[in-house]
DNA sequence: ATTGATGCAAAAGATTTGCAAACTG
DNA sequence: CAGTTTGCAAATCTTTTGCATCAAT
């Protein structure tokens, strides 16, 4: 379940003087539950779907908090849009995008981390975060 | 000079039963001449302060069917704007985006291109593009 | 002449923001 | 209670579109 999880982002928030209202607990609850990813709108569309009453804005909001507290990770999907994919209890990795059916396939790689550091190195760059993104056909589109 | 590159494109546009118009020959003029990477309406402001007169709708036409030509590049800033960048004459590289003053560094190493393909492979990927960013504080601003 | 291209302004899509009202600590 | 948050709607920002007019072939 995500109760850890839960108890975790409610002490993030309690720690840093951030309120835990009923609206960032059902959000954040809906960020871990599906470990698919997902947009805000996504979310605000579940929360709709099961009668949970949080408007749009707040989903923003409280998205882009959990995304700044390292909760959740935002990926831009290249047409405008963003998706999210909750952190806790996952690796970092990067994303393989379907141009066609859109499915996300998730990898990693410890040499391609280290290059990059390397690369940044090289040019006195501090990574903050990174995106690499591969975009074409999955095994099943191709 | 850029002469080339425009001619490149007129065949391009001809061969493709596309009209080689005005606007488009100032816009393509205009995607050459710079080394940096411009939004489309950092375009748009170059023509206007040369009195090239052309519309927002256009340069956004123009550089959509440039990108799709492979004449120009773009890359999404993760701050919901996208830049361009032409390619001509341009080896591929990657980038590091500056979180503070924006700037673009262009950098490239094979090994990680490598790894790529390699990755896909493992997942029976077939790879048609990628976006690898880096983002973070750049030398004068960390 | 044809048919594609342009410009304008309105539309769209995603996200942000101002502000009064509601809620948390 | 004081100070945050929320919700709403309006505002942004960037890009796209419909359509009448204009221009390239």
């Amino acid at each position: 379940m995500s109760q850890d999880e839960l108890k975790t982002v409610e002490e993030y928030m309690r720690k840093n003087g951030l309120r835990w209202t009923s609206q960032r607990r059902q959000i954040a609850r809906e960020a871990f539950a599906t470990h698919d990813h997902f947009s805000a709108d996504d979310l605000l569309d579940v929360c709709k779907q099961k009668d949970v009453r949080v408007s749009r804005a707040t989903v923003y909001r409280t998205l882009g908090m959990l995304e700044e507290a390292g909760f959740v990770e935002g990926l831009d999907t290249g047409d405008g849009g963003k998706k999210y994919e909750h952190v806790l209890g996952h690796e970092h990795h990067d994303h393989m995008v379907c141009t066609k059916c859109g499915r996300i396939i998730e990898f990693f790689d410890q040499e391609l981390e280290r290059r990059q550091e390397r690369a940044a190195s090289r040019h006195g760059f501090l990574i903050e975060s990174h995106s690499l993104k591969l975009f074409g056909k999955c095994r099943d589109c191709r």
